[in-house]
DNA sequence: GTCTATAGGCCGATAGAC
DNA sequence: GTCTATCGGCCTATAGAC
């Protein structure tokens, strides 16, 4: 909140932004249904008449924080790197940062806010698949074929192997967090499935050693 | 959310019968916060009073729709074969059963608003795991178990490789669809994802030949 | 732009007749 | 048990002063 370097994204006016943070905060702990403007409005500290000044209705203000939490994407391209020639030690690295990334409460909560309004706003599904998954989906991609390049890495279609280790990656621990069945997955838990995935992700397509 | 796992399922009353059929469908399609309760007995053709005789409250009836909506589980022991000694053909059997069951319209519902209302119902998602994931996860432990004592599977912990052969079938296909992203999921990407999560299971886990 | 105050409607839940 | 009719409250959205 201090003089940072932030994105200055919607506009300069600090009502608006006190808006959007307290909308976003409230939408994604308790759901689109379960949030009253009156609660935002008293969480962001304006009235409710200057709510409906920036935005036009509660869909539009549940549209506009979407936008905002699309935008905000940690997920960056230096996860992959390049100059490591260690195949296990990259794939570790990779999981381990992905996983984390995916079990942040903050994660968590959007991703069950997109499924549970997936029916009211059709294009929440989307805008969530393309920020998130799809980005890091293509990030991986083009890693596994630079492993494929260098000849440490077998497959045939590189989507699947994608699709595959994201997949294994959110087996069982996501699994459960995502339903609020464990709140605090250890350390351990999160190295014990990244280990698990890495082994076999390998013992499919790491290439025959020779 | 009071009350345990009661198992009054064949209530007499059909009017009860009504109530419940008709509150699936709605809270399934639309979600708990966009279903009012006059929704609900216009479409049950009851009157609301009637529909509080039999439920004390909006939260007694969702809890009553997903006690009945748990109950129903198709996914039977008999979708494991043990007479059949073919290892790749009984393991496409279950994975094709068990995506298919996945990809279902309903299941898809339950899972979406079960991710939904775990904020305001913390026990739905245990009810939805035990039913659900969980059990179908017992049984394909078993059935590791007996591959391994026939020693034609190598699988340190059954547990993790039961997580991850659920997840290679959750991977593409169903992760995009539980998000509404592809309507009508083909046969043909069913039996891809099938066919992939099978080979890449079988890579890891198989038990060497000789 | 921002506030206070309020309109107008729908919601969950209930009263009382039968 | 089932109905009709209704209550009190909270909801989204707006009017009007400044």
């Amino acid at each position: 909140m201090g003089g940072g370097a932030a994105f200055s994204r919607s506009d300069g006016s600090p009502k608006r932004r006190q808006i959007v943070t307290a909308a976003e905060r409230l939408f994604l702990a308790h759901g689109y249904g379960a949030v009253s403007m009156d609660a935002i409005a008293r969480a962001a500290q304006v009235s409710k008449a200057t709510l409906y000044a920036h935005f036009a209705s509660k869909d539009a203000l549940f549209a506009g924080v979407v936008a905002e939490v699309g935008s905000d994407n940690p997920v960056a391209g230096d996860l992959f790197p390049t100059d490591n020639p260690d195949l296990l030690g990259q794939l570790r690295r990779i999981g381990h940062s992905a996983l984390h990334f995916m079990l942040r409460e903050r994660t968590l909560s959007i991703y069950r806010v997109t499924m549970a309004e997936t029916a009211r706003f059709p294009e929440l599904g989307r805008v969530f698949y393309e920020n998130g998954p799809q980005r890091f989906r293509q990030m991986f991609q083009t890693w596994v074929a630079g492993q494929v390049a260098r000849g440490v890495v077998t497959a045939e279609d590189p989507s699947i192997a994608s699709d595959q280790f994201m997949a294994l990656l959110r087996c069982g621990v996501f699994f459960r967090a995502s339903l609020s069945l464990q709140p605090p997955p250890t350390d351990a838990e999160i190295d014990a499935t990244v280990e698990a995935a890495v082994a076999t992700w390998l013992k499919a397509f790491a290439a025959p050693a020779g």
